[in-house]
DNA sequence: CTGAAAGCGCTAACAA
DNA sequence: TTGTTAGCGCTTTCAG
């Protein structure tokens, strides 16, 4: 006891077991049948290793076999529940399919995404996940067509033959607009994320559908915000509180956004449904707490990480891309207490 | 265009070069002027380099200079904020000193922990930060012995030489108590986290001692739970509620647990903060937005995170563990609106 | 049934 | 100023 077992290798086994290292680690690998090795000395070496403390280096492993077991994920924001609620679910189905994840955090930033994918790349991972920035996709195609296994998780492309899942941003949006719409508004603001992203264009396109079969088309005044973060939704709301004050309900893209908006309100006296409906895209975490529970189209974000997870290790496994590319996932609108009928004042 | 740029290695770039794979080598890791190879040379070799998509393996590298540039990290859960938040700092800052994050999640399993940790190892990373399940450290304590840097973050062990990182949990539950006894509170409940780890000892702990200064004893029937999420909480502050019915504080060691125990509250028909008064350890994002404010014990996450981060990047620059071993993080108390005077009725 | 030897891609003595 | 060579630790032909 006491000494720090400096770490033994493979030849340090053999040795010590009067055995060759093809031997050793023949015997180690479970292949004592499959070369016939005696009884005795496949014990006698797994012996000698476990006295040893011998550990296989799975560095020189992965040089040798081109295999590193390593998945790469890389998200822009790991603080954000939405993102490492996927992140989880695909490093825990790594896990159980033998490999390890790389974790990385753009911060919301194209060009780190871009470097940290060559990184990754560089540590040789065997398959990517990305939940990328979303208005550039170049080094993703890039990575596609080198026949790495990558999957495209949210802001995905439109348009493309990568691999990709995200929600269904359309109709979830068309069921919020429909409420609204019951409820009998028709000034409707927008809170928008990162523009350009396909989750923003597609809620804005399902809206412009529902307000079109109404007859009403949307403002493009009434659209304001460019990040899917508190701040941007108070600001955007209080322009548009301000510059158009008859808006009797907003539409926000994210929780923060959301919240955002709900402080803006009660600073301009607005309150919540009384003067002001809300929904948002993407639930909140113990809504039925809040002083106005928040009407929203909720994501299934563990099922989007499910998805994400065995798309990867099924092409891990099978080796060849899935045939359906674009997976979209339903998403349920969740009635609360933020949406009330429009004032007939 | 067209082709997939099958890896090229250094020693295609050589021959491509025409020169040998030391001089490659040299050249292309900046070492033309050390060992005064020919501006010409090394300008080919660059070239050749980047003509042919050259990118020097990592796994040959690192088996080779026997560094990895791979930091560990385990989680219990990434999907709960408070440890994504941390293992947010740790990867970014990781990242900046150009070491990559290799992430596990234990899934508050101490086994899977054990066996995680052992796969980092294999894996060869240059240093571990792990938030523990807590109530086990020998493998952990192997790993300190082995010199690799190390840091606990969270459920720390006492008694260790261990780098570790926590809350102050001892003054931040006094800060707790100190407002409920001058509100009159005398029977609180306690819905624990994971019994015996740090943080529910020393919050227990310091229960006592604000209790004990105005003279009374903490009645371990009191005290309920065993994890810290929302259906632990709601279970023990149920029966606890039920059972001693003269309770008229709630502490609830978790976000999760209080949220449970709110739930709890209006079941049986109290009203927070009227009836029953929650204060609750570790901050709720949002809280403003709540129904009924929580008053909080707010712990800084960023700060863990970042002290986590530092003492782990000063370990792999220094190569020596830190003077100082145990880190405790002040907490704040957040006064809200769940604490309420009790009732002279 | 076992061993010798080549080699994964890279770096770093040691030579020239 | 550049090249030759050994070897990091492992797996796997190929030879007995």
């Amino acid at each position: 006891m006491g000494k720090a077992p400096a770490n033994s290798t493979l030849s340090d086994v053999a040795r010590e077991a009067n055995v060759s290292v093809s031997t050793a680690s023949r015997a180690l690998n479970g292949l004592a049948e499959k070369y016939r090795i005696s009884a005795s000395t496949a014990q006698l070496v797994q012996e000698t290793a476990d006295k040893l403390g011998f550990r296989p280096s799975q560095v020189a492993r992965s040089l040798r076999l081109k295999r590193t077991g390593l998945l790469g994920i890389v998200v822009p924001d790991l603080a954000n529940p939405f993102f490492s609620s996927i992140a989880r679910s695909v490093t825990v189905s790594a896990e159980a399919e033998g490999y390890s994840a790389l974790l990385a955090d753009s911060g919301g930033l194209v060009d780190k995404e871009r470097q940290l994918i060559e990184q990754l790349t560089d540590r040789s991972v065997e398959a990517l996940v990305v939940c990328p920035v979303g208005l550039e996709f170049d080094h993703l195609e890039k990575i596609h067509q080198q026949k790495v296994p990558l999957v495209i998780v949210d802001r995905c492309k439109s348009q493309s033959q990568m691999v990709q899942v995200t929600s269904d941003h359309t109709t979830g949006t068309q069921q919020a607009m429909q409420l609204l719409l019951d409820n009998g508004h028709r000034k409707i603001g927008v809170l928008q994320g990162i523009a350009g992203t396909l989750p923003c264009d597609q809620r804005l396109l399902g809206m412009k559908q529902a307000l079109a079969d109404v007859g009403v088309v949307l403002d493009p005044t009434l659209v304001d915000g460019d990040q899917f973060t508190y701040e941007s939704g108070y600001r955007s709301a209080r322009n548009l509180l301000t510059n158009h004050p008859s808006i009797t309900a907003l539409f926000a893209m994210s929780t923060p956004n959301a919240f955002g908006a709900y402080q803006a309100a009660i600073e301009l006296g607005r309150r919540v449904p009384e003067d002001l409906s809300l929904v948002c895209f993407d639930d909140v975490a113990f809504a039925d707490f809040m002083q106005v529970p928040l009407t929203t189209v909720a994501q299934d974000v563990p099922e989007l990480g499910r998805r994400a997870a065995s798309l990867v290790t099924q092409q891990l496994r099978d080796g060849k891309a899935p045939r359906q590319k674009m997976h979209t996932i339903p998403v349920t609108l969740l009635q609360r207490a933020s949406v009330g009928k429009v004032s007939s004042s």
